[in-house]
DNA sequence: TAGATTGTTAATCGATTAACAATC
DNA sequence: TAGATTGTTAATCGATTAACAATC
């Protein structure tokens, strides 16, 4: 278990997985590198590395067996074992994040919902009910959830995001367009889409912008 | 205006912008690649090699001038101009996605809405009307729209994105989880959420797990 | 002029990829 | 054994960063 993983490695590792779970679902039982790239458009010798930071799984001649490297995987991910996930932010982003199958297939599972709005507070989203951000770290006193989603506005993203490391969050997901300043041991990730479409707004060509 | 401009750059220039809008509408007149560092966490060096893909934007000694930089950025992200969007899927996503400000403020509008629900089509969300996305190319041809967002289930993703190639949009924000196999100047990003978290869950310590 | 900060160079660091010996 | 495919090496490619001459 190497130490120093490439970050696109990961991300691939997540795709790779998404494909091999669909694979075993169909009863296929090997499958090798090029085949893979077929499937998911990244390089063979590629695929081979990223699995080589974690050890040997495949078979010279053969390939890989499906359903052993889905799970190995799953567990180097470790979404072999359920994941609770704090959201934070009750708007319609976060009722899309609740109402989103793809996060308990994967294992995730939504724990709590919180929300800064008195007007909100109380009441459900879905079948979860909305609780005081406020209240946070007692809250993940009891469910000791590690992983948080931020869907709320970029102002209020710094100030909540302080409070969840205060509630033992190690993992942070922020949809927010703000670049968060916290301690090096939180993982961050940042998922604007804005910022998506900006980029994809560049690569028109100017004919067509 | 370099053709070679490395694919974290234009994601970081999307970063500044959204940094250099708001110190513009607080009336801020001037910053240093060193202020940025402090609000982005970006790097002061990296932040000068970005811009100098696109010109000389800066005066030694002084910095730059907010205002200009940011029109400078967002001409180069072509964000200059209202961009219109196709969205296809009205479903929670498709709607948080139709509520979300920050695509209205950023030059983003949402020009239709299509999904393949004979449930949906002819019903709004929010203002705007579901259309068949059988009919994409045709109503395209009106609208004339360029970027579309994908927010279906995988399972479709592909068979939708090649109708919108059809229909002449050139980039595409991929909400499913798959890779979409279109041609080289078709630009896509993926956006998936999920896969996001699966990394996020890599970096947690296993007694956090 | 003195102080500050740019734009760019060059060194470093890291990731991708082709090629191939090892092995099933 | 012959054919296929792995895991890894080494070459290439690309991005980050420190350092500094140029310049306001």
């Amino acid at each position: 278990m190497n130490r120093k993983v490439p970050g696109p490695t990961l991300m691939r590792l997540a795709t790779y997985l998404t494909y091999l779970a669909e694979l075993d679902a169909k009863g296929v039982d090997t499958i090798s590198s090029a085949q893979m790239e077929d499937r998911t458009g990244i390089n063979a010798a590629i695929f081979r590395k990223d699995l080589s930071y974690f050890g040997e799984f495949g078979k010279p001649g053969i390939g890989y067996g499906v359903h052993e490297l889905s799970a190995k995987i799953a567990a180097i991910l470790k979404v072999d074992r359920e994941q609770g996930v704090l959201l934070v932010g009750a708007g319609n982003l976060g009722s899309a994040i609740v109402a989103y199958p793809g996060l308990r297939s994967r294992n995730f599972h939504i724990a709590a919902v919180f929300d800064n709005n008195y007007n909100k507070i109380g009441r459900k989203l879905w079948d979860l009910e909305i609780l005081d951000i406020a209240n946070v770290k007692e809250v993940n006193k009891q469910l000791g959830a590690r992983i948080a989603i931020l869907a709320i506005p970029a102002s209020a993203a710094q100030e909540v995001a302080e409070m969840l490391v205060e509630a033992d969050v190690r993992a942070i997901l922020n949809f927010a367009p703000v670049t968060l300043r916290l301690s090096k041991h939180i993982a961050v990730r940042n998922a604007d889409s804005v910022q998506e479409l900006a980029v994809l707004s560049y690569h028109l060509s100017d004919q067509d912008a």
